[in-house]
DNA sequence: ATAAAATATTTACGCGCGTTAAATTTATAT
DNA sequence: ATATAAATTTAACGCGCGTAAATATTTTAT
């Protein structure tokens, strides 16, 4: 590799003997130029490592190769997790992925959008705060900016949403207690932040009326993004005031659950299946951290494989069609029940 | 607001009244213009909306307001906290950061990088993966870019380090184990890939020759970033096999002792500082889920605050200083012992 | 009031690349 | 071999803004 510094396409084209329009085609798509031509550019480039100058490539162009990920809250390895998966799936096709997090915060997220709309992306993937999210200035977003939704919807905003089916995360967790024996309460927080929650209390009560049981919902309280906190106080209290109307109880989400075994052992409270144990605890979204709890934790989990990809794939068939989907879908996906050792 | 679109800086400038030279200094930096100027600009801008496009801004502009914030597993929230700690404060300063995670991986590092070469970052802070990471590709891209290495050091590259004191991790635990009646053995990873975890490792030898008391250390199996596991399967294997030579185990880091306690639990290991107890487990970190294991672990706590408040000073004094300082600092802040149940 | 200093305006060029149109070369089909 | 299609080259313009120099204006100091 000659290591002489290049200053321009306009000097690499020189260099390489092919013209300048040609190499920025082929910058651009290197499936646009002859193959022939696309082997003399890549041995060029290996031999005088250039690489063309992102802001002047971005300029003119109507479209960037730029896609913005955007996740409510970066601290929750949930969210990491899918987040890298993301990444690694847009790098793959080409295209330059840049993440977000809004930190719990709607200023924060609708700064988000705004730097978004000055890089220019061809496409953004948004999972919303939820409930703080300011809906208006998201929608406007997602009419300027092709915009994939997911993990928590936003009805009628964005092209499309990708996310997974709560009734199935509840289905399964209920009808698996149930058939082992126990009738589970509700645990969850009194104004949850994220929509998927409601949409899983709305799963239990009706699992419940199905299997013609008597619903209970425990609320607790607590604002925030520090849910494991949230979860260990109201468990506290719930545990020492004898609140829980049954010996089994269903988390709303992993993280207020690991709360809530924390504050079992606190308080001596032994959680399994096993006859011998005080109560059972399950919950859904099969956390990262949830095999690692004490006892581990039986839980239904994302197939957020099958999320990023679709989100992704979405995203690009969106891109590809300008920006402007037919109809906007909604593509839940199942869960799957992980049995642990706490219910 | 007039609702009318804008298309660039000269039609900002006519319909603001103001020059299109002075806007672009006020853009450049808004204490570089008159305050009765800057007044004038801040109310067009709250008229017309109007924002400049940055590609054209950073083309010809020799430093961008960009920073790069690399961190090496954005999946353990520890980095995501400090992530979020220093991008608050790029934001606050004026700074544009942008987010990357190596996600563990080499490849994954250097790629990251080369983007940020091509970003012409104001400045770099960069979290190396350390022992996984390309030594002599991070030596060059310092030399090329400015840049702070943070959490784990490697000698003599970047412009400066900031992280925490690993003997005062480790002594404070050392100290406080032995004082409370324990003779704690080290409990680690065979191939550690942070040079934290050697740090600690001679801390551990350091702090038992003064106190005059034999060292252990267990070594345990595992590759990669899934310390839990490793940690957990580890202790399995330890535990089963009867292999622990002291009755009280330091863990190297915090993930590690969530799977260690893991294992205890599977195993009907009661952990704690209670005489009942069959062990006691502390460890180095202060996790964000350290006090949500069962027991709550006994921890040493980084003073992230200090580090990332430190890191973006010195960040921006490099900045300031046109690239280059004239020693390279390597500043460590103390850690802060935090008892808990589980020692 | 006047001089000096600080700030703003006018004018103009250039950054590196996208992009287009016309001319030319190369590949493919008949 | 010739016609046609496809790809490349040449030439040239423009994107939106940074920046510099000369000039004009405003502010501050005397």
């Amino acid at each position: 590799m000659s290591h002489q510094k290049i200053k321009n396409m306009e000097e690499f084209a020189r260099l390489s003997g092919i013209s300048r329009p040609t190499i920025s085609k082929y910058f651009n798509d290197p499936d646009s130029v002859r193959s022939s031509t696309r082997d003399r550019i890549e041995v060029a480039l290996k031999e005088f490592d250039y690489r063309p100058n992102i802001y002047a490539m971005n300029q003119n162009r109507r479209l960037t190769k730029n896609i913005g990920i955007v996740v409510p809250y970066l601290a929750d390895p949930f969210f990491a997790e899918i987040a890298r998966v993301l990444e690694r799936r847009c790098i793959d096709a080409g295209f330059t992925p840049t993440l977000f997090s809004s930190h719990g915060e709607q200023g924060l997220e609708n700064a988000i959008l705004d730097t978004l709309r000055s890089l220019k992306p061809a496409g953004v993937l948004l999972a919303p705060l939820g409930r703080a999210s300011d809906r208006k200035y998201i929608e406007q977003f997602c009419r300027d900016v092709p915009t994939i939704l997911f993990d928590s919807n936003i009805e009628g905003v964005g092209a499309a949403f990708v996310g997974s089916d709560n009734f199935s995360f509840v289905s399964q967790t209920v009808e698996y207690l149930n058939r082992t024996g126990n009738v589970p309460c509700f645990f969850e927080m009194k104004d949850p932040a994220n929509p998927n929650a409601n949409k899983r209390r709305y799963a239990y009560l009706e699992m419940m009326r199905r299997l013609d049981l008597e619903p209970h919902i425990v609320k607790i309280d607590g604002i925030g993004w520090g849910f494991e906190e949230i979860g260990r106080q109201g468990a506290l209290k719930v545990l020492r005031d004898n609140l829980l109307p049954t010996k089994t109880v269903l988390c709303s989400n992993d993280r207020l659950a690991i709360g809530f075994l924390s504050a079992c052992h606190e308080l001596g409270v032994s959680v399994g299946r096993d006859e011998a144990c005080d109560i059972r605890v399950a919950s859904h979204d099969d956390h990262p951290y949830s095999r690692f709890t004490c006892p581990s934790l039986t839980t239904a989990a994302h197939d957020y494989e099958s999320v990023a990809d679709h989100a992704v794939e979405t995203l690009f068939q969106l891109i590809e069609a300008g920006g402007k989907l037919n109809r906007r879908e909604e593509t839940l996906f199942a869960a799957r029940i992980i049995m642990r050792g706490s219910a």
